[in-house]
RNA sequence: GGGCUCAUAGUCCAGAUCGGUUAUGACGUCGCCCUUACACGGCGAAGAUCCGGGGUUCAAAUCCCCGUGGGCCCA
């Protein structure tokens, strides 16, 4: 028979015409039934060229857990949306433009960054649809989309009318020059010089002093603590004693700090609200009392005495000068600080406490730990992230943010008394530029109102994709069918931000727990296991790459190389490697497409050997979807495909599936067991590679495509697994001895096939031609 | 600074729950070989202080302790 397959190799352009087979044929639509499998797939953000690597391969492993529950027969939802809000579109829009967003209209600014995003996102789902994703792509969603930002807002309303939203002051990094809020990642860190200064602090009711070293003595005014290193012995002594501090004669405690450097100035060091981000911290944690000694001017409040209406810079000219006069000074030295300061201004920058609104959270924590432990994590150990975090929040959610490009917080004041109104939920509301949709106000009357111009934090959108994409408020039935989700797949660096918050936000609105499942991939990371990141340079971009190889390979290396939940490493040389194990299922297939598909036949020992190493392949296989680790199964499938099925039962049989020198019961044995073999490696790998796996699939065994069937099942054959050492063993020893002959392996030898195979003597004397 | 996590040939990865023959497989390297599926192949070879130090034990890659280095998150 002639072989149905004539090319020598896997084509991987072959991927886009099958690719548009399953896009006509709506493979992948989605109606909910009772049942469904529902996917909670994480919105990737359009951040840029190139893509990490790591998230394509991130992604090509959520497509195999769709695909996995496909074949096990579930009715699968696996919906896609792209996350467009925050910040850095604003910055790559700025540096695009060459422009600064509160120096651009608001409109116009959020108009650049819509095109910007557009850009990307196009680029990203090219990405997303070459791999293979069988994702729904006519109903993708977006997050700055009228309807997500209107449900987002609902959510709020509903929150803020249970009472669960309120003001607070929270430091926030101020660039006083361009007179805004900075956020975290728009801070770089400069080794600027400084003068450390050594001060004396007066301790109570002794005459004794103790040395504090500080770079900005203009904040002695905020000093609420001094601390110092629980082991330092030098300090032992003095713990819980008052200290008097200079100039502005508060009176303050010594508390211990791990955080504190024994080796730091004098090992005991001055706590203000709020010199650096430590400080922040150590006010939380201390539970002490800010003062606010900067304004939002930028210079010294009236809380610093005389010093007010200073720059902090000249403040610290002045005050370091008085504290010299009044004998307050120990020594002065010079030295090299890191500083943080505004990438923009390139300003040192301030932390200044502002009003922010909080959601709160700190009650609902020992609920969320019950949620957690009832969530079945894969792997089970990143459960720990999430319980860790829970243990370690101490504030409410400050969930604004001054930024423009996000979900409007919907408030408008009222003009004369700053009562704050909210409206109905349902609409999109953009309050910085829209009318408030209200009369008058609840409270004195007044019928002018001024809109809120904060923005939310971008998790408040995300942490509620479950009811989105369930159409949580919009359509009820589905909702029924489609909540709670089934799974969260998910990057482990998200868990205490994404994982958590839509966990604590859906359980907030709903009662229930958004999932049941959550499956947390570990990060990618270069050749050598570092970082990659644009400016080292080690970043590999995916799309030519996968252009280039395919998107199966690409898969293939994805399940083979990362052990589920462990940082990886992505190697390209590696990548392209892998092509070749896709290249001997192809000539395997191709091999095999020149027999007939036999429907039932007599087996010899031969076929009942591999059949039961087959049937384990089947079980471990089965062990790894089972838990979503796609790398049991990949390697399990290789090992087996290419070092036993094609290395040795192939060889074995090859001269009984031609006819030669067998019955045509012993010939039909062996193609049977041949298909049957392939058949279930096809079906066992295609989630994991589906083009290739249909592909082959349609060329041998159905025009039903693979992505319809359902996953093969354990036979439970006679265990013969216990032969397969002894078999390579002796063809290995055969093929050795020919070698060493300088014999070629179709010549004939004489060995002696061992007394225990003696039951696989007739293929063993074909394969290796043997002499009697 | 804190939490979590990882460390096995040039590279990646298995073995670790349950300590026990020669430490698995792949990539790469080298040598030989066109063998009626495949040279994107076959056979074979070389290549490992199992991160370092200490402990438990008859016996440690594996269990315990202390370090060192990488990663992620928090600060």
């Amino acid at each position: 028979m002639e072989p149905k397959i004539q090319e020598k190799a896997w084509n991987p352009e072959l991927e886009s015409m099958i690719l548009k087979q399953w896009e006509e044929s709506h493979l992948y639509d989605f109606v909910p039934k009772d049942e469904n499998f529902i996917i909670d797939t994480p919105p990737p953000y359009p951040s840029g060229r190139p893509w990490h690597i790591g998230a394509a391969a991130h992604y090509a492993q959520i497509d195999m857990i769709a695909r996995t529950a496909r074949m096990d027969g579930k009715n699968v939802y696996f919906p896609l949306g792209i996350d467009r809000n925050g910040l850095p579109v604003e910055l790559y829009t700025e540096k695009k433009y060459g422009i600064r967003m509160r120096e651009t209209e608001r409109g116009k600014f959020l108009d650049l960054c819509n095109e910007a995003l557009d850009d990307l996102e196009a680029e990203m789902i090219q990405i997303m649809r070459n791999l293979g994703l069988s994702v729904d792509w006519a109903n993708y969603y977006r997050t700055d989309s009228k309807e997500y930002r209107a449900l987002t807002q609902a959510t709020f309303i509903e929150l803020w009318n249970k009472g669960m939203i309120y003001l607070a002051n929270r430091p926030n990094n101020y660039d006083w020059v361009s007179g805004t809020t900075i956020a975290d990642a728009e801070i770089i860190y400069q080794d600027l010089s400084a003068k450390l200064i050594y001060m004396k602090f007066q301790i109570k009711d002794s005459d004794k002093t103790i040395i504090i070293a500080s770079t900005r003595p203009e904040l002695l005014c905020a000093c609420k603590a001094i601390i110092t290193n629980p082991e330092d012995e030098r300090y032992t002594e003095l713990v819980g004693k008052k200290i008097i501090v200079p100039i502005s004669n508060q009176e303050v405690e010594i508390k211990i700090h791990h955080s504190v450097q024994k080796e730091f100035g004098s090992g005991a060091v001055m706590i203000c609200s709020y010199g650096d981000h430590n400080d922040v911290t150590l006010f939380r944690e201390l539970k002490l009392d800010e003062v606010i000694a900067i304004g939002l001017d930028g210079k010294m409040t009236e809380v610093a005495g005389e010093y007010a209406g200073l720059r902090p810079k000249q403040a610290r000219v002045k005050i370091i000068e008085d504290l010299e006069k009044r004998g307050f000074i120990e020594k002065i030295e010079e030295i090299v600080h890191r500083t943080p300061i505004s990438e923009r201004s390139k300003n040192p920058i301030e932390i200044i406490p502002m009003e922010e609104y909080y959601l709160k959270q700190l009650d609902s924590i020992e609920k969320m730990k019950k949620l957690g432990s009832e969530i079945e994590f894969y792997p089970s150990m990143h459960k720990q992230i999430l319980m860790n975090w829970l243990d370690s929040i101490t504030i409410d959610w400050p969930i604004s943010r001054r930024r423009f490009y996000g979900t409007e917080i919907p408030i408008w004041y009222c003009k004369d008394c700053s009562e704050a109104h909210v409206p109905v939920p349902g609409n999109y509301y953009k309050p910085w530029k829209e009318k408030a949709p209200f009369k008058q106000c609840k409270k004195c009357g007044s019928s002018e109102f001024v809109g809120e111009e904060r923005t939310f934090d971008t998790w408040m959108d995300s942490s509620i994709s479950p009811l989105f994409v369930s159409k949580y408020t919009k359509d009820d039935d589905f909702f029924k069918k489609t909540y709670p989700a089934t799974i969260r797949p998910q990057a482990k660096d998200i868990v205490r931000t994404w994982l958590y918050y839509t966990l604590f936000r859906c359980e907030q609105l709903t009662g229930k727990k958004p999932w049941s499942e959550a499956w947390i991939m570990g990060y990618g990371l270069d050749e050598k296991g570092m970082k990659m990141s644009k400016s080292e340079g080690n970043a590999i971009d995916p799309l030519p790459l996968i252009k280039n190889i395919g998107a199966d390979t690409f898969r293939f290396w994805s399940a083979s190389e990362i052990n589920h939940g462990y940082d990886f490493r992505c190697s390209e040389q590696k990548i392209e490697s892998t092509k070749k194990f896709l290249s001997k299922l192809w000539n395997v297939s191709r091999f095999l497409s020149s027999f007939p598909v036999i429907d039932s036949a007599t087996l010899t020992h031969t076929d009942k050997w591999i059949l039961s190493v087959l049937d384990k392949l089947i079980a471990e296989c089965k062990k790894g979807y089972k838990e979503y680790n796609f790398f049991i199964p990949a390697i399990a499938l290789r090992e087996f495909t290419w070092n036993i099925f094609a290395a040795h039962y192939i060889e074995m049989v090859k001269a009984r599936a031609y006819g030669i020198g067998f019955s045509e019961e012993e010939k039909n044995g062996a193609i049977f067991t041949l298909h049957k073999a392939l058949s279930t490696v096809l079906k066992l790998l295609a989630p994991i590679t589906p083009f290739i796996t249909d592909y082959l699939w349609q060329t041998l065994y159905s025009k039903q495509r693979i992505h319809k069937e359902l996953q093969v099942e354990l036979e439970s054959p006679e265990d013969m697994t216990r032969f397969t050492k002894e078999i390579t063993d002796f063809n290995s020893k055969v093929w050795n001895e020919k070698k060493k002959l300088n014999l070629s392996l179709k010549d004939s030898i004489s060995i002696p096939i061992p007394e225990s195979l003696s039951q696989f003597k007739r293929d063993l004397q074909s394969m290796h031609n043997l002499k009697a």
